[in-house]
DNA sequence: TCAGGCTGACAGATTCCACG
DNA sequence: CGTGGAATCTGTCAGCCTGA
């Protein structure tokens, strides 16, 4: 991995043609085999520049630093995280759930934004009280722009902790150390107790183990 | 000309291995 | 021990090609 470190261009830019609150936008979780996926809106402050030294892409961050970064973004900055379950991705789609919690996370912004830096290929207008906003999409965003960053690390902390908490209301899945990825451990869970509700029923993994389960219980 | 299929690029992440 | 790269898994989407 190259050292690439994200920078404050795409936010100056905006704030240089007038757009004060100018929102990152991540999201997380694409990829596991339940759980949901998760996006973090962070609007930061031209005034705490010096955040550039330590925000990265939220996967080069160990857990600790995560939570460090985590907690000085709620601390100074406008932030939100929006959910879709499992079940929404399941009805919609990754991708279409994945804009759901986009949305729900500008939503859960203190003030809407004036402005959005979004990570990936543009594929969707986002919208403020009916009228479209303006929009620049970073693809590597997270690695790229300061306020991804701080989005992405904002994401993956409330999906963490999310999923923490669920490895209690269904135990023997590892949730707490797989977060819901497709591990060794949680393949193995899945084919000897069968899918629950977190788990993605249109996720090929999980179909067979589901269907594997039928034929067993025959 | 148009519909459908294929391919590659993109997103998320983990695991394993090599290297300094 | 920490870091980086490759391979792996999932899915979507745009562009190109092919055949009717």
């Amino acid at each position: 991995m190259s050292a690439i470190v994200p920078t404050w261009r795409a936010e100056r830019a905006y704030w240089k043609a007038g757009y004060a609150r100018v929102a990152g936008v991540d999201e997380v979780g694409r990829g596991p085999l339940a759980g949901p996926v998760v996006a973090g809106a962070v609007v930061l402050k031209e005034s705490r520049a010096k955040w550039v030294k330590a925000l990265r892409d939220s996967k080069q961050l160990t857990a600790a630093a995560r939570e460090e970064l985590a907690a000085e973004i709620r601390e100074h900055a406008d932030w939100g995280v929006g959910f879709a379950s499992s079940h929404v991705i399941d009805q919609l789609g990754i991708v279409w759930a994945t804009r759901f919690a986009m949305r729900k996370a500008l939503l859960s912004l203190r003030e809407g934004p004036d402005a959005l830096i979004v990570d990936g290929r543009e594929s969707v207008q986002f919208s403020r009280d009916g009228a479209p906003i303006e929009q620049h999409w970073v693809i590597d965003g997270d690695a790229l722009c300061v306020s991804i960053a701080a989005a992405s690390i904002v994401a993956k902390v409330a999906r963490d902790a999310m999923m923490v908490d669920l490895d209690c209301t269904f135990p023997g899945y590892g949730f707490a150390e797989n977060k819901g990825y497709a591990t060794a451990e949680h393949r193995a869970a899945l084919l000897r107790l069968g899918p629950t509700t977190l788990h993605r029923l249109t996720w090929a993994p999980v179909r067979e183990a589901a269907e594997l389960g039928r034929a067993g219980a025959q």
